[in-house]
DNA sequence: CTGAAAGCGCTTACAG
DNA sequence: CTGAAAGCGCTTACAG
């Protein structure tokens, strides 16, 4: 047996139809009892696997979902892979992952291409046209877009940013870094409002130094604030890898976190904890988002979907919390 | 338009047969000018998009990629799979990524599927019956299974976990823990038995405990190493996880590194350097092992492929380097 | 409960 | 250069 048994080669041994062999595969309850036994001794026999190419063509659909993502060796992906990976799995789901910056008519292709049915976006910043454009259930996560037509999940990052700040003024800081993320990033902008708006309210002097989120991004930060006359008794960093590359560069010139400068970072990543210091953050339930995310779309798939793309009904928030650790204490004077 | 457009839309509209729409995008050589030009015009006037899930099926080939890997949430993975997608996507193939650990029925079914022709397998753990079960072009990354039957690529684990003890040797230190992997994991297995027979080879006492190459795996280490009465001055840990939580609960309990106790991790994952001490290490060159097996994987995938997957080749070895920083030092006496 | 037949949306010899 | 027709491997009304 080389060539790969198909439906017919199963039929043939076991003496019926394809079409008694395809249900008593999909829906066995509606084959004989008889029948059955001799289709699945068959199948054992043959080794033979269903061709889901086939299948998908044939019933115009695929059972996989898309995860889309601008950048997939970013780690704060990977573990809202994995969930959406788990929950798609439970579900008889498989998983394609793509990169968001794959060009516009790759991109395009992907939502057309009749082997996803069901798209996780990761990625605020797609042309609209060809993300609208998808024919397909979508929802999506962390990042947004307004223009995108699609209910989207994430926390609020404005008020996550407030937490952070009020952490901040809370143990007496008056004055306050911010490093921010790409000018032209959702999170990053909000995140920014969230540190102006809280600033004001809370009597802190706001200094806002451009980023993107990267490790190199925070040291450059670093080298920038030690520069400054006057400098922040704290900083609150867009990103985690920006904060630890901010502490790391501090460190390295000599100063010492949270004693010279207190750290604040954003999104918990699996090393927050056990950097030295261990760094206070914004913690985003990244496997909530992902699982959710997952059963979000599902659930839209197995809908009807007729009418156009659920309606600008508002984003469904997860909740983001503080965690304090040790990289941010009390301001000194 | 609100259905999507299939090649029998595109004709009609230019007047043409579904086979001169094929080819005319397929391969527009072979069809007149005129004629091209009415059918470009016609697929931009409707829209259309080809099925892929047709097209696969037709052509008995997916034009896609399967990656499997034991934890999606595993950040070494990250890179690897940006890697892989990024040679793909020059290729014109997609990528599909699943955990490997999903079951064996489900796990049988991926490769049998017609959706994908080619996998990069980063497991060494799969039953080898499933595996070899596929008929699918195959390589292995980084962790192998010799009762696989398919090409591997990655480093040489043994050689370079030799670099590491020499590095320490070399530092002068005579008694060295060596905190590993899971018994049942290759790369835990082949990393031992390098440090164990350099270690025999520099004169160099050898502790080994178990682990399981993460952050807590490295932490517990820690403890029980602070406890010995006699301690190895230095430690070489399986994975840079479980480096930076040896190193981590090492400064918690209040010893230095490396004052007191050297670290050396494996794999330099992107932190290694930003982490404080920066982390001495082994480094694997992710990003080449991915597009390596992405580019042999899609070799093998144009090849004829006719017998049996390739012969018990040696492994293709890419190189990894010992990258000094600053978690080692010399010896105290 | 079971089978013959149509069809999912493409591609590709085969003729012309 | 172009079209009619077969076929990739399935599923599913429709009859019986």
């Amino acid at each position: 047996m080389r060539a790969r048994p198909k439906i017919k080669d199963v039929a043939t041994l076991a003496g019926v139809s394809t079409a008694t062999v395809s249900r008593a595969l999909s829906t066995p309850e509606s084959v004989g009892l008889a029948t059955r036994e001799k289709v699945m001794e068959a199948v054992k026999a043959t080794g033979y696997r269903i061709n889901a190419a086939a299948r998908d063509l044939r019933m115009r659909r695929a059972r996989s979902i898309l995860i889309l993502a601008p950048n997939l060796s970013n780690t704060f992906f990977s573990r809202i892979f994995a969930a959406v990976q788990e929950e798609a799995s439970a579900a008889g789901l498989t998983v394609q992952i793509s990169d968001s910056r794959i060009g516009r008519e790759r991109l395009l292709s992907l939502g057309y291409d009749g082997r996803a049915d069901g798209i996780v976006l990761l990625d605020g910043s797609l042309d609209p046209e060809v993300v609208n454009g998808w024919q397909l259930p979508l929802i999506q996560l962390s990042e947004w877009n307004d223009a995108y037509d699609a209910p989207r999940l994430g926390i609020d990052n404005r008020a996550a940013a407030g937490l952070a700040v009020r952490h901040l003024a809370a143990l007496g800081h008056r004055k306050v870094l911010h490093v921010s993320g790409p000018g032209d990033n959702v999170l990053a902008l909000t995140r920014q409002q969230g540190f102006s708006g809280t600033a004001a309210e809370s009597g802190i002097a706001p200094v806002v130094f451009p980023g993107d989120f990267t490790m190199e991004a925070g040291a450059g930060a670093a080298r920038r604030w030690a520069k400054l006359s006057d400098r922040p008794t704290a900083a609150f960093c867009a990103s985690d890898e920006c904060a630890l590359g901010f502490i790391s560069e501090c460190v390295h010139m000599g100063f010492s976190v949270p004693g010279d400068v207190s750290v604040v970072g954003f999104d918990d990543i699996d090393f927050a904890d056990r950097f030295l210091p261990s760094l206070t953050t914004i913690r985003q339930p990244r496997e909530a988002m992902g699982r959710l995310a997952a059963e979000r779309v599902i659930a839209m798939m197995g809908a009807p979907a007729k009418e156009p793309r659920s309606r600008p009904a508002p984003p469904i928030h997860v909740a983001a919390a503080l965690v304090e650790r040790a990289s941010t204490g009390p301001a000194h004077t």
